[in-house]
DNA sequence: ACCTGAACACCGTTCAAGT
DNA sequence: ACCTGAACACCGTTCAAGT
């Protein structure tokens, strides 16, 4: 709020006329922010491709402004645009042939996983490249280093942990997680 | 560390002896939390039980005590009960039939959604239950009356939307991931 | 109608001084 | 070796007084 006030050239004091607290000031800029996520979206693509998208343009949010894991802890905020990310994911599930009630559990799925990687992610994210690569290399060493005996499955699995970037294990675990509620909640 | 000074019956500053700063203690602390997790695990299951069980019991440790998040978001802390964690989650995949590549994938997946799940549900699982399902109820009545040309399928889905208990949501979820994930990631 | 400025209660943390 | 107590810098927020 100081920072704020002094960006304003106000008194820290002044903003509490405009906003109850905080956390209200911090929903309101955290719907301004999904505005990329929500609006335009290319047209013309396949039902699964705007599920995609958009669940990688709100993960991107979240990453790029850390401040809006409020947004998420506090869901549904039903402002403007979190309602049209909503609607946007559940018309594009039941396009892609999901009923009502299947799509509304594939989009509580994708949303927590969303949020998820997020949460997971941010803290490296906010790394440069470089650091985030070693940050990144330094687990998978301290998983291939642990006791022989006791951790055969973190060995054998650490040069995978942690590999490549956190978009491309996002976007594999998105392609799974898609694919089995495609099976599991539709019948095919 | 007021508090936590008080319940030690001791000058909060005292505490700065034994730990570098709260987030230190924090993780500490967090990781003993874990200890329920990874521990007393009931013998003789099949592997996708031992996948489910822990993700369920994750998810219900990090609900009970949310000032974990902060484990999730250092994530990984590499402490005794994580590594643990870790090394159940890779072990129960391997015996399931994925790789060590895939079970590094998988593994991923899952505690993403974990994380995801007790971020989004961590707010009203702390209400008492029939506050609980007052509120789940008050936000199906908010989808239910938007307006009808903007949001069809937000209507059309309203009644499904956060429907039964968060545990029930988050084992479709994860009966969902786990399935994609044994198509996408092993192939069967 | 909006802002200022002082004040309040509360954080985590440091450090010299005690025992 | 461990703790106390005062102090510091910093939060979000309130409220009487200003314009």
């Amino acid at each position: 709020m100081k920072a704020l006030g002094q960006a304003l050239d106000a008194d820290p004091s002044a903003i509490y006329r405009h906003v109850e607290d905080k956390d209200e000031l911090l929903r309101a800029v955290g719907d301004r922010l999904l505005d990329g996520v929500v609006n335009g979206l290319p047209g013309d693509r396949s039902w699964d491709q705007v599920v995609r998208m958009t669940c990688r343009r709100l993960r991107a949010a979240l990453l790029a402004q850390p401040e809006l894991a409020a947004l998420a802890r506090d869901a549904p905020t039903r402002q403007p645009n979190e309602l049209r990310l909503t609607e946007t994911l559940l018309a594009a599930l039941r396009a892609g042939g999901f009923d009502p009630a299947g799509a509304a559990a594939a989009y509580h799925a994708l949303i927590e996983v969303t949020v998820g990687a997020a949460t997971i992610d941010g803290a490296v994210a906010a790394l440069p490249a470089a650091d985030r690569r070693a940050t990144y290399a330094a687990w998978r060493r301290a998983y291939r280093g642990l006791p022989r005996d006791r951790y055969p499955a973190s060995r054998a699995a650490a040069p995978f942990l942690y590999r490549g970037t956190a978009d491309q294990r996002f976007a594999v675990t998105l392609d799974a997680l898609l694919d089995g509620l495609l099976a599991t909640v539709t019948g095919r």
